[in-house]
DNA sequence: CGGCGACCGTTACACTGTAACAGGCCGGGC
DNA sequence: GCCCGGCCTGTTACAGTGTAACGGTCGCCG
């Protein structure tokens, strides 16, 4: 779809979090630990699943997964993917972007009620996913004011992450 | 779509938010006048178009608008309804809700730097559009840590509307 | 064994969004 | 007037996103 590059991060400008082959070992012990309390299956679909998404930098499609799952003569169909990343967006393993249609790991571990502030890059495609507890107070403050009962919430900032400002002329 | 109710309102616990045709007037002598302001073209279409959105007392999608623009014998395609819908919003006249793919009129009239919290109900189908500074100033300080420069905000709060709460048995 | 439930493969389909090209309309410049 | 440019819209075609429905497999349990 866009055509960032193939990690979203920059050389120059390390982020803060845990990534690539660390960050998907985290993640998946995290959802092994999660199943084995909660009596889940975490099966071999929906660790690989995990994996892709962990393993690439940026937010990926349902389509883009099903691809990178598929090999020769043995093909992922998306439907399956989607029903994959149900079980991982539901237990917090993996977020959607909703104006991505993507998805992207989760970075944090945050508990169900804690809601997470995702920056996306229009520059370089690079999703930041951050938990600002200020934010959740006055959000929790509105809501109640309006007499509102949150399910869930989606907070998605796009503009120009900070390692892409300062090269405008760079292009 | 989604089966809820045709306008999204429930005749025991009104909005305070104008409404029908009302509503719908003065989003039109909004954009009038916007037009006239900044030399743009407030074609036939793109009024039809806010009037139909507006009208709606709940989210509509870019092909149920096209639907209801067209006439036996005149249809309108929904690659037109997009770009009407471009323009709307563009200009604040409409908001896009990435959750849902679908649009609502503006409630507000709000200035371009301040950004909206849509708070749409699980129940049945309405979105409310609040305004808050606090929240506005806490998502500011927290993108001003993060070295973040904002260009779009999306808020989106999915959960149950106050007049739907208090009817779990009234099903 | 026979049913049940969860998962997954497969097909088909609906919905969402955009690219590309062509025609109409209207203004300004010659 | 006439041509030319931009802007808007109609039309077609297509890519991308998401779900419904059905069937098969496997493990579990009465
Ligand atoms: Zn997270
Ligand atoms: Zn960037
Ligand atoms: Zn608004
Ligand atoms: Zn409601």
């Amino acid at each position: 779809m866009d055509e960032h590059g193939t990690c979203g991060h920059h050389d120059h400008a390390p982020h803060d979090h845990a990534h690539g082959p660390g960050r998907t070992a985290d993640l998946v012990a995290r959802a092994e630990r999660l199943a084995q309390d909660l009596g889940l299956q975490f099966t071999a679909l929906r660790r690989r699943t995990l994996e892709v998404v962990a393993d690439e930098g940026r937010p990926l499609g349902a389509y883009d997964i099903a691809e990178r799952l598929s090999a020769p003569g043995k093909r992922v169909a998306a439907v399956s993917v989607y029903r994959a990343l149900d079980f991982l967006t539901e237990h917090g393993l993996v977020h959607r972007i909703a104006s991505r249609n993507a998805f992207v790991p989760c970075e944090h571990g945050h508990g169900a009620g804690e809601s997470a502030v995702f920056l996306i890059c229009r520059r370089c495609g690079s999703v930041d996913e951050t938990i600002s507890a200020e934010i959740e107070r006055s959000l929790d403050r509105t809501l109640a004011q309006a007499g509102f009962k949150p399910a869930s919430r989606i907070v998605e900032i796009e503009g120009e992450c900070g390692a892409c400002q300062g090269r405008h002329e760079a292009e």
